[in-house]
DNA sequence: TTTATTTACCGCCAGA
DNA sequence: GCTCTGGCGGTAAATA
């Protein structure tokens, strides 16, 4: 609730108007929150997700317990209506009660997945990723990756320089992809050799560097170790491979430049390591679904709207 | 969009 | 015997 709130209800004075308008509502306008601890009140019933243009649904107190009908209710007439849905960790219990998710994949904590499983034996449950994007719904896993999904939200809604300005309020160094692992384990070597430190400035100086060509080689050199260990590294601690990690690092720079500067294509494409505009078009539209003319055009208008 | 070339990935193995 | 590392080679993916 606190992530929902903190990413889509805080006053923001450089935006005007306000990227969104933020309601908290719920059945007879009182909630429990975190198994309890504490009870929320709060303005709005149920009716305000009748005019929401996404409806939350944060994490349930208690996915073993029945659900409310009427949040049930709520979610199958918000879906009908054409509404995005979101939800949290066990909000997906909430969603696959409601009948919403049937067709789609679904992210939950990896502590319920098997619960959630066990309930809804039809539903593709993912407790290996941070979050799932189907467009009309999308869902996360615990309370960090709540807080990626709401940056990508963000980022398809208003673009990516409002993302990063509220990644930047967030004080969120890294907004992590949805297909990155729940789990991040830190390597036994990175412990017993501090070679993480070598791959964080490894990977800092790429971040820095993203005009050179950049090869996995590279990296592992800079991290001082084999390319192997690279790979292992990577796969262990990130869930992504080395290029991978490489791409969506000159993706998101290119896709700033396009927001935030006039600078030509061929331009763009040199300052963010693609060799040819042709590269560039090719992972701006894998990553936007949009060419970078038209990323350009959609969110090249500072001030967001709706 | 197609094609050829280059590079990356990953499983396996041997050595420390 | 276990863990970690690096190299090799086949396959897949990326790139020009």
């Amino acid at each position: 609730m606190s992530v929902a709130a903190e990413v889509f209800g805080l006053h923001r004075p450089e935006f005007d108007p306000q990227p969104y308008t933020f309601t908290i509502c719920a059945p007879d306008g009182e909630a429990a929150m975190r198994d309890g601890v504490f009870r929320l009140s709060c303005d709005a019933d149920l009716r305000a997700t009748r005019r929401a243009d996404t409806v939350i649904v944060p994490n349930r107190p208690d996915p073993l317990a029945p659900a409310d009908p009427r949040v049930l209710q709520a979610i199958r007439s918000a879906h009908r209506r054409g509404a995005r849905l979101v939800s949290f960790c066990t909000g997906a219990f909430n969603l696959a009660a409601a009948g919403v998710v049937d067709e789609v994949s679904v992210a939950c904590h990896w502590r319920w997945a098997d619960e959630l499983r066990r309930q809804y034996p039809h539903i593709d449950v993912r407790s290996d990723v941070l979050y799932v994007d189907n467009g009309s719904v999308a869902s996360s896993a615990g309370s960090a990756a709540a807080l990626d999904l709401c940056l990508h939200l963000v980022q398809r809604d208003h673009g990516v320089i409002v993302a990063q300005s509220v990644s930047r309020r967030l004080v969120f160094a890294v907004h992590r992809d949805g297909g990155q692992r729940q789990f991040i384990e830190r390597p036994r070597l990175a412990q017993s050799m501090g070679s993480s430190d070598g791959l964080a400035m490894a990977l800092s100086w790429a971040e820095a560097h993203l005009d050179l060509e950049i090869s996995v080689a590279t990296l592992a050199s800079r991290a001082a170790m084999s390319v192997s260990s690279l790979h292992r590294v990577f796969h262990t601690s990130m869930g992504t491979t080395p290029l991978r990690w490489l791409q969506r690092a000159r993706v998101t720079a290119a896709l700033e430049l396009l927001q935030s500067t006039d600078l030509d294509l061929a331009t763009v494409a040199r300052h963010c390591g693609f060799r040819t505009v042709a590269t560039l078009r090719t992972y701006v539209s894998q990553e936007t679904g949009l060419t970078p003319s038209a990323f350009r055009s959609r969110w090249r208008d500072p001030v967001p709207a709706g």
